[in-house]
DNA sequence: TATTATTTTTTACAAATGATAAAAACGACA
DNA sequence: TGTCGTTTTTATCATTTGTAAAAAATAATA
């Protein structure tokens, strides 16, 4: 997916701001298996997702658990760096080979006090999200893993295809364990 | 908590950029046990809170799911009817009598789309909300639910005291017995 | 292709949570 | 204060999920 592409899937930007935003970005591309973000570390870029697949994780107790799987068209944030300027808490690993492309934060901070049209571009951005990740909370907290996985296969079948059993089991908070369980069962 | 402090607590807005929000808001006050916003309808308010407690719930198969609880200085929207303009999937309960600013949401897009100030705010409001929304999901990825009861009385001692059990279990994603038996338990 | 490493499934048992019903505690109010 | 309705706790049993270890399947590499 090519960079217009991808800012106006956002929120259509007049041709003048896209531009600005373009002019700043840089294609970059990197192996299956590289890690874009390190957790607690200031990430000073956001990226936007050409081709390939990552997925974002924490660490806790010596596992690791995925929490977000992003694919082409999508965007790549440190979600505390982002918004608070701060250490992020959160590794990001290329699932596959990767094209993307890099847009310094504080580039993109500036055409936010200068840009109306790109300030309400990074609003919508903001706000998307909040309502995707809002849902998903809403999901978890009445649904069990099994109407989970249910609803990821409906929903992004292509994401089981691509990505190992561990990543998807941890992403909806099981064991690999139990989703091989679940697995079987609705077989 | 006035709607200045509200305001500016969100992101600090220069005087005139503030006063035009500020004169678009009506002061309302509800009795506790009030409906302010009712699933399935397109919402065209959002609201500051004064002072009060209100819940977000979504119902699920006859049964209230409370995902959210809003108190003084935080700001009530109902997600889809902000974002997209679309009806909402959630309803708004006030648990206490409520003093709330009133503000029309069309004149708040309006606002975003004439002043970058106002454009940046509303940016930042969404941002600190995926933020904190973010955290939320990844938390209750791993932690169990006698963790997560621990970690909302820890941070917010405050709501186990004013709301009643049966919405703090929703909220936690877990059956009110079983927050029952984790009380009991840690005593 | 053969070998090795990684991922997924299976098994057995333990722990956590859900469902249902009943008892106890609490609160509103006549 | 006493009564009634609501909320919270307790008890019992069923189900789901976790843990640990091993087997099976798959992928990577020499």
């Amino acid at each position: 997916m090519d960079i217009e592409s991808i800012i106006d899937s956002i929120s259509k930007l007049p041709e003048a701001s896209r531009t600005k935003i373009i002019e700043n970005t840089v294609p970059v591309t990197y192996p299956k298996g590289h890690i874009l973000i390190h957790a607690d570390t200031l990430e000073t870029s956001v990226y936007f997702i050409k081709k390939g697949i990552v997925r974002a994780y924490v660490n806790h107790e010596g596992n690791d658990i995925t929490f977000w799987f992003g694919t082409a068209g999508e965007t790549i944030i440190s979600m505390k760096s982002y918004v608070e300027n701060k250490r992020g808490i959160e590794s990001i690993e290329l699932l596959e080979d990767c094209e993307l492309y890099r847009l310094q934060t504080t580039k993109l901070q500036q055409l936010y006090l200068q840009d109306i049209h790109i300030a309400n571009w990074g609003r919508k951005f903001a706000e998307q999200n909040l309502k995707t990740t809002e849902e998903r909370l809403i999901s978890s907290q009445f649904r069990t893993a099994k109407q989970r996985y249910r609803e990821l296969l409906k929903n992004t079948p292509h994401l089981i295809q691509r990505v190992q059993l561990g990543h998807i089991a941890s992403y909806l908070g099981i064991t690999q364990v139990s989703l091989s369980r679940i697995r079987a069962e609705i077989k």
